[in-house]
RNA sequence: GGCCCCGUAGCUCAGCUGGAUAGAGCAACUGCCUUCUAAGCAGUAGGUCGUACGUUCGAAUCGUACCGGGGUCGCCA
């Protein structure tokens, strides 16, 4: 076992032996306390603030239960010394051979290793961009970000499906087409261009309008004509996702899921829960100009569960709001049993949350699931730290096909989720092509080629096959560098990391991981350039040279599987 | 004005499910290319964790108030 399970498991086990002596406590989750590889070497290699979390169950000083703990633990042979330290930290010490069986153990259960995490059925929204234009830098971070967490939660085994929500109905449709018959009939007519506030500006959608086939424009059917418009838009959207390698299971349209039943079971469902009524809107705080007419419509009864107002479900003229076709939509993912719905959305959508929640928590009081949103912040573009010019009057913007094609598919998804989602992202074009240790990306691959060269030049050097050793049954007892503890300590960690990022659907965990690894690597490779003895190949010394390799290849095969996670090419040489 | 997010080194950010002396990268300064890829490494310097109270054995982390920055506030999405 890795060092995380393996002292989980042994000091769960005393807590469990400990609750019969001790009937009148109750011990419960053991994910209380924590296990971890202390920044500071003289806290030990391992870490665990146990004694402090359990000492009020057990009624007695911290130090006093540490030096139970301790002495139950000194049963295991590995351990060179505890340390107890105030206020009740324990500090593990181990010798060095643990830390190499480690290794060992990494590498023969690295491809099946089993996280404990409980299984959910998950479904995870994400870029549901509207079919009006082509996505930018902004849809393109909701959509790596949602992507690479749903490969996370896959990875640690629960079961995902990803989907886009196509808005192909309401008010930004209307304009839609509305736009694409200015274009239409300003060819047939060839008349000037007159900008009208309510098209869309911008070429493309021109372009659009130029690509819609005859024989269905003959025929004058609008339906017919709007859905193949919508077709041509999503035909772009979904080049630009996979131009991103960023794959959704489904496509849900809005038009097709808001049917006359679904709606209708809707109201009725409201109405019985007592959640609904017809009645007139406050005016809202912002509206100061005249054009505000007070209707009747029916409302949610949102403001006695904490909004400020009472939401509108259906316009004054009986059509849908936004709100009530997204109850729809999140009915019907609750209906099919989710967990765990996960939406991401962009920061702008931030006050509609509150709304959401309680429309989809009111009516399912009697299911268990979550519903989580994860808001993404603004991208900035930048051109050596000032600002890339957008003209959103003119629609001409950058879009993401823009962006792909100057930095390449690699740097874009680091970069789009290397940080958390509520912070800003700067994204700068100068930084990113950049082939130094500014760009992170490039760090990373490089410590990758680096452990691939390495394995080269040992194959050649001692005319073996490094990926044909027997490394299951070798037995390392010479890794006994700093530099090497520490590197197959934090390849012990991997799992915990991706276990984190999971939990916490942070991806930018695992980059940071990453670069972390591959800054110890070169650190690791810096050494030898220093002393000779701590070359990683000793031309002659096979055995040495062995062992390190088995550590650089375990490396390599960390890296390898973290970029794989966040769909990151690592090059073999660079 | 209401609600949401942010405030950590000169800059960009980790750390936030409470733990020990708060960490990286960039920028600045100093070393290292007869080399296992210098696309790199080592070192120096840099901090009242926005402010003030509170909770606790212990607070960057939790709570309250305030200050500063951003977002949002019809029936758009």
């Amino acid at each position: 076992m890795l060092y995380h399970d393996f002292l989980k498991e042994k000091l769960t086990e005393f807590l469990d032996s400990e609750k019969v002596t001790n009937k009148e406590k109750k011990i419960e989750s053991s994910d209380l306390f924590s296990i971890e590889i202390p920044s500071n070497q003289n806290f030990g290699d391992i870490s665990t603030n146990i004694a402090m979390v359990y000492c009020k169950d057990f009624k007695i000083s911290p130090q006093d239960l540490a030096k139970k703990i301790c002495k139950s633990l000194k049963r295991i042979n590995d351990i060179e010394k505890l340390e107890i330290v105030a206020p009740g930290f324990i500090n593990i010490f181990f010798k060095d051979i643990f830390w190499s069986n480690q290794l060992e153990i990494l590498m023969k259960n690295f491809n099946n290793y089993k996280y404990s995490v409980k299984k959910k059925k998950i479904c995870i929204e994400f870029v549901s961009a509207n079919p009006t234009g082509l996505m930018h830098i902004g849809h393109a971070r909701g959509a790596v970000l949602g992507d690479t967490i749903a490969s996370i939660l896959e990875e640690v085994g629960h079961e995902v499906a990803r989907e886009y929500y196509i808005n192909d109905a309401g008010e930004q449709i209307k304009k839609l087409m509305k736009t694409i018959n200015f274009y239409k009939e300003k060819d047939a007519k060839s008349q000037n261009i007159i900008i009208e506030q309510e098209l869309y500006p911008g070429d493309y959608l021109k372009l659009i309008s130029k690509e819609l086939s005859k024989e269905k424009l003959d025929s004058e059917n609008n339906a017919s004509v709007e859905n193949q418009v919508l077709d041509l838009i999503m035909r772009d959207i979904k080049t630009d996702l996979q131009s991103m390698k960023v794959n959704h299971h489904s496509f849900i349209s809005e038009k097709q899921i808001s049917t006359e039943k679904n709606i209708n079971n809707l109201m009725d469902e409201l109405r019985n829960k007592n959640l609904s009524y017809y009645g007139y809107q406050d005016k809202p705080k912002s509206v100061s100009d005249k054009n505000w007419k007070r209707e009747k419509q029916l409302l949610f009864k949102s403001k006695k569960l904490g909004d400020d107002m009472d939401r509108a479900l259906l316009k004054p003229n009986g059509e849908l709001t936004y709100f009530m076709s997204d109850i729809i939509y999140h009915q019907n993912k609750v209906d099919r049993n989710y967990d765990l719905l996960i939406n991401i959305w962009g920061i702008d959508h931030s006050g509609y949350v509150t709304r959401l929640k309680n429309a989809i928590n009111q009516l399912n009081k009697n299911k268990s699931f979550s519903l989580v949103v994860k808001l993404t912040s603004l991208v900035n573009l930048l051109e050596g730290r000032q600002a890339v010019k957008m003209s959103k009057r003119s629609g001409n913007y950058v879009t993401l096909r823009d962006v792909v094609e100057k930095v390449g598919v690699d740097v874009l998804r680091f970069m789009m989720i290397s940080r958390n989602a509520d912070k800003k992202i700067d994204f700068d074009f100068e930084i990113v092509k950049s082939k130094t240790k500014d760009n992170p990306v490039f760090y990373i691959q490089y410590a990758y080629a680096r452990c691939m060269s390495l394995i080269n030049i040992f194959n050649q050097t001692f005319n073996l096959n490094l990926s044909n050793l027997n490394i299951d049954n070798k037995k390392l007892s010479r890794l006994n560098l700093v530099e090497e503890k520490i590197l197959i300590k934090k390849l012990c960690n991997f799992f915990n990391i991706i276990i984190s990022a999971a939990n916490n659907y942070e991806p930018h965990k695992l980059t940071n991981y990453l670069f972390d690894l591959a800054k110890d690597f070169h650190a690791y490779w810096g050494v030898g350039r220093l002393e000779p003895s701590k070359k990683i190949i000793i031309q002659n010394d096979l055995e040495i040279s062995k062992e390190r390799m088995i550590l650089v290849f375990g490396i390599s095969l960390i890296i390898k599987k973290g970029m794989s996670l966040l769909k990151i090419s690592c090059p073999e040489s660079m």
